[in-house]
DNA sequence: GATTAGCACTCCGATGGTTTGAGTGCTAAA
DNA sequence: TTTAGCACTCAAACCATCGGAGTGCTAATC
């Protein structure tokens, strides 16, 4: 970080940014002068208008305007200027009520998580549920339904359990389902999918007599349950919100968000990628998602017992409420881990097909 | 519907919502005229149209513009003018292609042709998938997973089947387990949430002794079950399509748009109401869900055995390419329902949360 | 030396008048 | 009944003007 500001560079310079971020406009010298933050008159504000502008944090969209910040105000001011956002009092029982509130539907929680941030901060969010990338079924149980449909019961981790029904096309009895429901637990548990070659497939069909015909569909069905369906989820919620915010009034740059937003493989890449506990602030053209670098992408990980479940986050102008939007991503997804923990409920990651 | 149209107003009629659906732009008598698609001069073509715009089936924006289809026009143009789809093969071929693609990911399925049919049409679209309404557990079953924890296995039909993990708070043995398995079974089969009081309640709980105190995560795991989750969901893709179209190129009409699709909750009950087997076409104000009346919803459940297991859709302007709109969403609906009934598989109406 | 008042300058954006052209309705001729 | 012709209308594009906010620079002041 540049540390070669003057105490009342920075002073002024955050000025400038909080006006900005207040009020979406480009600020002059006088209505700093006027703010009564700074008590110099305006021309001497003027200069050092100047000097950060020629710094490179601040931007003049045209000669006769005041400044706007940069993308490197922006981001001098997150790491250095911003001060830590106080909620007030309402706010903290909102917070609070709906995350309790939620208790039930836990398996949601994520989706709505997405709808609540975009409700507390304002802005479009996004909500992730991140796939586990790869796994194994720790144990099987069969469930004979009728003779001819038994349930595929698959314990994945304590809470994951993933549930097919399995048609057979002759009658079984329960003494074969459980011969079955041996072999499958000598032999696959613990397997990755990548770990069973077709030759060992044959065998294990083999190996079941008159039960192998049984093998391939539950072979899908293991399959399906450990990979096909781990696909990650993202979702977006209260688009509409951009149109507040005066630079997405015209049509070009509601366009370029909602192209950002509807790519949701770039979105998922990004959000993925990121590591570490802390909320990701992507400024501008630091936000790959977006190409016009109009806009910032605000995120965080929810981290349960060192496994990311998911991810939830906001994006918004480059002109955020950064101190708002980063407590609130902070504690929402505290908040959301700390009851996923003390529930231990875990947001199942495969839904089941049954097939 | 109005029959008094003479052949030739049909004609002119359908020439002039038929290139405006092309084009968008308001349609003149001159371009009509050399068109070819009638021959007559345009003078001719304007007293027409001055008639049709008297009887209510065109509209003129200003009195020096062409004209455009009024509601009236559309709507009739939907019931009686309008030609079917001729699809085209290589769209046959790309719909095959996606229908059958989709067979590992059912589960998904109804989000997935939502993308899909966004895409075929370039509109937005919508995609529903419905809960049932109210069902019971036909069937329980416990599986120790460690003395403290076991799984709830709920058969709630053949093809929906919630788990849940339960924790004790003392250690169980494999007989306990069974006992309450028994009681379970006995008990809560075949039982909504409504029909259980509290006494019934806790007269379970005492009957079980020492294990009553399972009884009630047990309960609050069923009600979530059967209820909480039950929620319809719908999706929108595809929003960045609203783009394309000129009638949404003003800041105001995006607004009123995506404000429509915030709305699920009014987009969902208009769907959910919608009976009928039929493809529905809400044109302009017929659409509840669009205060502007400036869109057009189409959509078509999917039904399968009887049962409305969701919908999908389209909005887009209401020049909208109806025969193919119409055509694409029926087909698809089809085919989805098509494969499901063919593979036996009904997308899960829960997604477990174990608790 | 730092700060401030004053002033000329720049440039965006709003305002308003003019022009252009597509399309109309009406009338008179075919 | 159809068509050609013509005057009329009105939105949209164009353009020129003007006001004002904000600047940079200079000279005066603390």
């Amino acid at each position: 970080m540049e540390h070669n500001l003057s105490e009342r560079k920075r002073q002024i310079l955050k000025a400038v940014i909080d006006a900005h971020i207040a009020c979406g406009e480009p600020v002059g010298s006088k209505l700093l002068a006027a703010g009564g933050q700074i008590a110099l008159s305006s021309a001497t504000i003027r200069n050092e208008l100047a000097e950060l502008t020629e710094m490179g944090y601040l931007l003049q969209p045209h000669t006769s305007a005041g400044r706007i910040p940069s993308e490197q105000g922006y981001r001098f001011y997150v790491d250095s200027l911003m001060e830590s956002y106080d909620r007030t009092a309402t706010e903290i029982r909102e917070l609070n009520e709906l995350l309790t509130q939620r208790t039930r539907q836990l398996d949601r929680i994520i989706d709505d998580a997405g709808r609540l941030i975009s409700t507390l901060t304002n802005y479009p969010a996004i909500a992730v549920r991140s796939r586990p990338r790869s796994q194994t079924v720790r144990r099987f149980n069969l469930m004979l339904m009728d003779p001819y449909d038994f349930l595929l019961i698959m314990v994945i981790s304590e809470t994951n359990v993933v549930t097919k029904t399995v048609r057979s096309q002759f009658p079984l009895t329960e003494e074969e389902l459980r011969a079955v429901e041996q072999v499958l637990n000598r032999v696959l548990v613990g397997k990755e999918p990548d770990q069973l070659t077709l030759s060992q497939m044959m065998e294990l069909e083999t190996a079941m007599g008159r039960l192998g015909s049984l093998m391939s569909p539950i072979l899908k069905c293991i399959y399906e349950a450990l990979r096909a369906d781990n696909r990650s989820d993202l979702r977006v919620e209260g688009v509409d919100r951009f149109l507040e915010y005066p630079e997405f009034a015209s049509v070009e740059k509601l366009r370029s968000m909602l192209e950002m937003l509807s790519n949701k493989q770039e979105l998922l890449e990004i959000v993925e990628g990121a590591q570490g506990d802390d909320v990701n602030v992507y400024i501008g053209s630091e936000n790959a998602a977006d190409q016009s670098g109009d806009s910032t992408l605000i995120f965080k990980t929810i981290t349960v017992d060192g496994r990311p479940i998911g991810a939830i986050g906001v994006i918004g102008p480059c002109r955020m409420d950064y101190s708002k939007v980063i407590s609130t991503v902070e504690q929402l997804s505290r908040g959301i881990a700390g009851m996923i923990r003390a529930q231990r409920m875990l947001p199942d990651p495969g839904k089941k097909d049954p097939s």
